[in-house]
DNA sequence: AACCAATACCTTGCAAGACAAAGTACCAAA
DNA sequence: TTTGGTACTTTGTCTTGCAAGGTATTGGTT
């Protein structure tokens, strides 16, 4: 039981430094909205909590990497739907090569 | 210029994550000093500081994932050798196992 | 002896960010 | 009109990275 909460933390603290580079990776994709975006991250393995995702989006869009847009929903209040901006793919190509270059230099120094 | 500046924050936060990993990656290989640390990562494009190390060192040998010996230097003042405890190995596997993950989840975003 | 440069280690104060927890708001069905 | 589901937001705490400044040891120079 404690070597789980000690993966965990192991794990937490690897996601922080490229939880920015998922959310673009994913909103490059296709536009989303904050709920559908922890889902998604949650299949993919890479947990976020909505404290850590909505401060975060927030923050992306006044670096203007992003926008959005309101939308209504089938059921329940209306969506904040987030768009990648032409920024956004500039500092998405940015941050593909250095998770490139981080896998290389962890690589290195493996050996 | 500014794109430099964005460039490097971008580097940096994706550093953050596997920091501990790789002062645990190094030291499993052979022990070392602070000093010598900072330098083999500065070669591996994996800059840290001193005001970085020192208290993350300090933090992995509070969690018993290393110990230190002091060991005279031909120059200057002695050194704090640091050693990886069998601990620390375990922290090393798990490590291993969550940047494995971590690797293998950013390729799936990526389809 | 006094000074300096190089090498090491350590601490302080600030800022950023992750997260738990609690709060607000909207909608539809019972 | 109350309940449950969905969605967005904020507050407070804790951890951590880092710039900057500080302390200590050694050997060579003056």
């Amino acid at each position: 039981m404690e070597k789980n909460v000690n993966t965990e933390n192991v794990r937490a603290q690897m996601r922080k430094g490229v939880l920015e580079y998922c959310i673009l990776l994913l909103l490059a994709k296709e536009d989303a909205y904050a709920s559908s975006i922890i889902t998604k991250l949650k299949e993919a393995n890479m947990i976020v909590v909505e404290g850590t995702l909505y401060p975060l989006l927030i923050r992306q869009k006044n670096q203007g990497l992003l926008q959005y847009r309101w939308e209504e929903s089938p059921q329940g209040p209306p969506r904040k739907y987030y768009a990648i901006t032409d920024k956004g793919r500039e500092q998405l190509e940015e941050m593909n090569n250095a998770w490139h270059e981080i896998v290389t230099t962890i690589e290195n120094i493996k050996n």
